[in-house]
DNA sequence: TATTGTTATACTCTATAACTATA
DNA sequence: TATAGTTATAGAGTATAACAATA
């Protein structure tokens, strides 16, 4: 069946296929080759899912090209700024806390200690679990990434105004 | 040096580490079993983007929980959305407009004409491309999709209420 | 038995580059 | 030469399962 499907595509792709009239609906505009800057979109306004999905991208890519030259991603940042204000948890802790998972954390962890920001210090009360750190490089780095942190923030505040993005956080409080 | 430190680490795994007295800082508290119940966040507290993650992460889960029983994901909604409101469109023309990569939407729309939602017709005016349009079935389809979307977005709107609903999809209109 | 950190696997998504057939 | 669709590959991100050490 999905060989069949490829054919039908292929056959598509390279010869005449079946031109059916009965396409013809509501919107009509038959055949059209442009570029998608007047593509009504009317079925999706009033979709949140569809909006915040393409705010996240913006704000991501924003986030991570005004920390570039330090090379540090949203992730990444938010691991680091948990361990700089709650020094002494465990992995779980930080996972649970970011809705990470533990086993993602691990290779975060890795490259940040790569990086001598963080260390893993065993334990005193639980052998199996190891106590985050910053170390002091860790910390003198963090406090610059919040600077370029809060110079993203600007660009949002310049992209949705000053009044929005603090309309939006209370409205997304609930969320952190 | 990534062995070294690899050593370091798994000495800490399975042996003493140095445990330094430097780590305690501002808010410390050193040793820590907790949960992630109550934790400390405030340094993320104010930054949009991991506001907007989380709500994001949220809004995802729901809208495929709400629709898995027609096995249909937010992209595949708005593929189907884009092309059943503006049919006849090319394949570039829906990748720009949605912002995905033209790669990934071959394959997108692969499993789409494979359920019989869509086909992909040979543009009459360009050999190159395709026009998109929905199979009889994909417009039943989509009007039942529709249905369960709306009932997404009663979920979203009782999650933060319905005001705050919408002022965030004026907020963010134009990111769509 | 259950939990912590770890490894491994698979599947989705994103980002590229290259190939073909057309323009 | 450039563009549309396709294929392939590599990297993040997510979701699981399993394992050793420890509780």
């Amino acid at each position: 069946m999905a060989s069949q499907q490829k054919t039908s595509r292929k056959a598509a792709g390279t010869q005449a296929a079946i031109r059916r009239p009965q396409a013809r609906a509501a919107n009509s505009r038959s055949q059209r080759g442009d570029a998608g800057d007047d593509i009504g979109l009317d079925a999706l306004v009033g979709h949140a899912g569809y909006a915040v999905r393409r705010f996240q991208l913006w704000i991501f890519q924003d986030f991570i090209k005004t920390l570039a030259t330090v090379d540090i991603r949203p992730t990444q940042y938010s691991v680091m700024t948990v361990i700089g204000a709650n020094p002494g948890l465990s992995q779980m802790a930080v996972a649970k806390r970011l809705g990470i998972e533990r086993a993602r954390l691990v290779h975060l962890l890795d490259s940040l200690e790569e990086r001598d920001f963080v260390s893993r210090i065993a334990s005193a009360t639980d052998r199996r679990s190891h106590a985050l750190h910053l170390t002091a490089r860790g910390r003198t780095a963090l406090a610059q990434f919040k600077r370029l942190a809060a110079e993203h923030e600007r660009h949002v505040a310049e992209k949705i105004g000053k009044e929005n993005r603090e309309r939006l956080l209370q409205i997304l409080a609930c969320f952190t």
